[in-house]
DNA sequence: GGCCCAAAATTGTGATCACATTTGCCGCCG
DNA sequence: CGGCGGCAAATGTGATCACAATTTTGGGCC
């Protein structure tokens, strides 16, 4: 078995043979853990949307493995509540409440800011070159109208300026974060489209060039609030 | 099988598992969510000691079921971080290092306050009773020696308060984030005893019953400055 | 006596089978 | 024609087997 079809050489680290050589753990990479980072990435940016149901063997057919792993994938995403196991055991992508919402918005403005400040002094000019760049690409994706490029990108402008904190601890509860609204998101975009999206990555980066701490946080604070805000009025106008 | 200690039950989806001592859960346990149930308590306040490691086989003859659900409830509390999966594909209690601990302890201040004060407005004089007599409890165990009976009261504290504001996604990261440090815990209150605590909780109540948001926060705040500071000291003196 | 390599034991991972529960569908009866 | 009951398919859960990788152990060699 292991199967995975094509595209999941992208992900893979390297040189994964798609055939059953059975010796493809050589790269470190168990069954179970593809399964988990393909889903997570349908669920972050694609096109799993919230309400909808999934089912192990479904899962696994599709994915061309046993359900043993992607029973251990879609248990692990249970648990970082990427996925929800209702009364029934049917396992569905959980959908938004205005309460939820207004929660992850909440722990959002608490964390990333400080994760962005703590991330100021370690970042090189290098560093903040790479983030405009992705940046660049951010607004490149927004133009094009291309909703999970835009996603990727914005995901990769955040994280690639809180890993640098490299304050794992917050940097894994922010991420598990991230996977909640993650579908939301993507709904909001896909509704409204990425041409209307207004960011406050300028002033970020201006900030990060200057060192200027507390006007991070503040571009960060208030990118949140600005791009939650857009979110939360495209999905949840009366929802929740 | 399904053993568990104690009562057998069907094969399957045991109807009445009676045992169930912290939590008065109704019934239709699968097994691995007891099996996670068992083992979150045994990292929480238990046995398992940090750098310790675990074995499934070992944990499944232990509990008297098979290796299926304890990978289950092993790979959920990777997921949550209670439980870490080394490069060797050997699972342990992850050790703590003064890094993880610093963050924590930001990522407490930065939520529990703001849970505490949701919950005051819904409050009644029954929950805050109820509240009060948990805190008997501590004061009790603490002076009893209780090293486990003070963690769980001081669980049941906080989270009692916490789950009145029913912001059930911030509780969910709050839980997560005391999964954590759980272990650290125990082994500071292990070493230097339960007598020298001196909690907060008297302000809290205080604060709790004249509807003192503010104060309530700072309680709270000050609270977890105050335990999180005995626990660093007393476990990370000079590691990490 | 210490070190190294091979064999055995341990352990994690994946596949497959068995079974209870749930879902969905179809026909039956009112 | 519509609600209801029962039967078949689908699904989650648990057990067992197989296998590869790692760890441990034991014995022989220097």
């Amino acid at each position: 078995m292991k199967r995975l079809a094509g595209v999941s050489a992208s992900t893979k680290t390297s040189q994964a043979s798609e055939e059953t050589r059975d010796s493809d753990r050589i790269v470190g990479l168990t069954t179970h853990e593809e399964v988990y980072r393909r889903l997570r990435e349908q669920i972050l940016y694609g096109g799993i949307k919230p309400g909808s149901a999934v089912t192990l063997r479904g899962l696994a057919d599709e994915l061309g493995v046993s359900s043993m792993p992607v029973r251990e994938a879609v248990r692990r995403l249970i648990a970082e509540r990427a996925l929800l196991l209702q009364d029934n055991r049917r396992v569905m992508v959980p959908p938004m409440t205005r309460d939820t919402f207004e929660q992850i918005l909440f722990a959002r403005r608490a964390l990333e800011p400080e994760l962005a400040a703590r991330a100021l002094p370690k970042l090189t000019k290098k560093d903040i070159a790479a983030i405009e760049a992705t940046d660049m690409a951010i607004d490149r994706a927004m133009r094009a109208g291309d909703t999970e490029g835009y996603m990727r990108a914005n995901h990769q402008f955040h994280f690639s300026i809180y890993r640098k904190s490299e304050a794992w601890t917050l940097v894994a509860l922010v991420e598990s974060i991230w996977l909640q609204f993650g579908p939301f998101m993507r709904m909001a975009y896909g509704r409204i489209g990425t041409s209307t999206i207004e960011d406050h990555h300028e002033f970020a980066l201006a900030a990060m060039q200057n060192g200027d701490v507390q006007g991070l946080r503040s571009a960060i604070d208030a990118d949140i609030g600005q791009g939650m805000g857009f979110i939360g009025e495209a999905v949840l106008t009366r929802a929740g």
